[in-house]
DNA sequence: CTGAAAGCGCTTACAG
DNA sequence: CTGAAAGCGCTTACAG
């Protein structure tokens, strides 16, 4: 059913009905009551397309995501809380599948110029990120999930990495660790060089040298983490104590260890960086893991709220925020063995 | 720019341009050309809505996730596989976040009223869908990722979960074993119901009785997988095997089993269904498991290639399609103890 | 408080 | 092979 059909329904104009639909005060009270129920009782919408062509604003927000990769846990994760804030508002996620930077870029361009979303969530920038420059050119409007190093119109959630690890890695220097390895995001990759820049700091604090065997970059997945804590443990010099990016490289890293035949915590010290997944809880590992945590899913509602106060003309410059970091200590951390 | 000042822009009429871009035969080979090669210079796009509204296709798949669980990693990779296909025709995927079954169904109401989307992807059907009657009677095209019960003109995909249960408790039984867990998805869910079919079959096949108490239902997570395989050794009369239903729940299995102080294979046979995730390999697990193996991301982009075929007229009739289950013997499988 | 009509940017039957 | 114009279904300035 279309405005022209439900308006003689009610024998109104479309002006006056389409006016009741979207809230506009000069309708009368009484005349508004009877579109709402009608609206209901006949199950009317306006056309999407209709209503973009008229109004510009095709309710949707876009998302890019690249092929396999980035697929994975932590953006289902961060895509259900943005969803379920975007979804009040009857707003949709259009996601569009890649498989390389370049063809990114041309799907910012493509989306742009078909008008097919509001906006956009960019998610893990990386230095010299050519897609901040390109969305600003287009006039996308967008949020960024993570911190860009670039100046710029757009706003930001990020968590604070450094801190996150800073604090992990203080808390094993604490507990006497010296050699500590961890598990890092690629290179390149803004927040993985933030939290690099923790895990040094608090190093340097406690005046120990960093060492680049200890440190291994890869995506957050238990079998990067199985591999990489693999490699550690088959140093000369192993380590005492692993700081994990994720969960996933968490899991892994225990399987390497009790593999090698080590106990995490009386043998190895572990610690992750916890996104709150709901499937699977640090309680319930044995032993139960020592976390920093911040919940993705939380970053994903609040990036929808942002991106909500974005298209409402909020300047973007308002809308950047850094998330703490908590420290959770369980029992996968302990004082280094004294041998 | 829009069509008007594209077309201008060549001294063409809008006509004529929007027929060389749609690649409509009457237009004469070196005008397409000319078309073709500006609209890449200026990057013009036909708008979206406008789009919509002339022809009434959108160029967007629809696909609805219930909250936290369903956006998991099947879901991740499968979409993965729709939208990869997907992307070759430049139809995006919509993503709606719900919370309920009540706000699934009112949401493909609303999809279908506004016209937002072209056809649905529905996935992991259970007894009396209410959803497929709905998405019918909407006359919303749909396919979908697992088998109905109910007849009716649509197309579905599925894998041949009897078989993959069937094939795996068979080999565990071939090993001797007797006291075979299963780690079952949710009762209700169609695909959680043909394996339990195949479970039974392979079972009464060799004359052993089924033992509730060696059933799990459940999620496929790390987490549940943990907790029910935990359950399963607390038995008085634990068993000698399990057959998990996918590799998230295997590795939790596998640390349930660890922790127990027991070895897989040496103690305790697993053999798990394997969706084949990038970053999770049967291969590199210790000891490396045995599987049921499909891509579920390949089952994605045939769903892709199927709903651009209902798309172009094709009968819903004609696009069904089982996929069979490959059994592939690892280390984790191993002859029963004899005590 | 309500309505007639222009306009958003396309496609496509119709005419040439 | 090309073009003028109607129509897709809305919103909204303008008029009353």
């Amino acid at each position: 059913m279309n405005l022209k059909e439900f308006a003689s329904k009610l024998e109104l104009s479309q002006t006056t009905v389409s006016r009741a639909l979207s809230g506009y005060p000069e309708v009368k009270q009484s005349t508004r009551e009877k579109v709402l129920r009608a609206a209901v009782e006949f199950g009317y919408r306006p056309n999407t397309s209709a209503l973009g062509l008229a109004t510009g604003r095709v309710g949707a927000i876009g998302i890019v995501l690249k092929g396999g990769g980035e697929f994975g846990p932590h953006t289902s994760e961060f895509m259900g809380g943005l969803g379920n804030r975007l979804q009040k508002e009857e707003i949709d996620i259009l996601v569009s599948t890649v498989d390389s930077t370049e063809a990114e870029l041309a799907t910012y361009r493509r989306l742009a110029a078909s008008k097919r979303v509001d906006a956009i969530v960019l998610h893990s920038p990386y230095i010299d990120d050519p897609r901040i420059e390109l969305l600003t050119s287009l006039r996308l409007p967008f949020i960024v999930h993570g911190r860009p190093q670039t100046e710029g119109a757009f706003g930001w959630l990020d968590i604070d990495n450094f801190s996150a690890v800073h604090q992990a890695t203080r808390h094993l220097l604490d507990l006497g660790h010296r050699r500590i390895g961890f598990l890092n995001g690629y290179r390149g990759r803004i927040f993985a060089e933030h939290r690099q820049e923790g895990y040094q700091t608090a190093l340097a604090d406690h005046d120990v040298a960093v060492d680049p065997a200890l440190i291994g970059n890869g995506e957050f997945t238990d079998e990067m983490g199985f591999r990489l804590t693999q490699g550690f443990l088959k140093l000369e010099n192993q380590p005492t104590a692993i700081v994990a990016g994720s969960m996933m490289s968490a899991l892994g890293a225990m399987r390497a260890i009790r593999i090698a035949g080590l106990k995490v915590s009386e043998d190895l010290s572990l610690i992750a960086h916890d996104d709150v997944f709901p499937y699977i809880s640090p309680e319930n590992l044995m032993p139960s893991l020592s976390t920093t945590r911040s919940s993705i899913r939380a970053a994903g509602a609040r990036i929808a709220d942002m991106l909500l106060e974005l298209l409402q003309g909020k300047p973007a410059q308002e809308l950047r925020e850094v998330w703490p970091v908590e420290l959770v200590i369980r029992r996968s951390t302990a004082a280094v063995l004294q041998r």
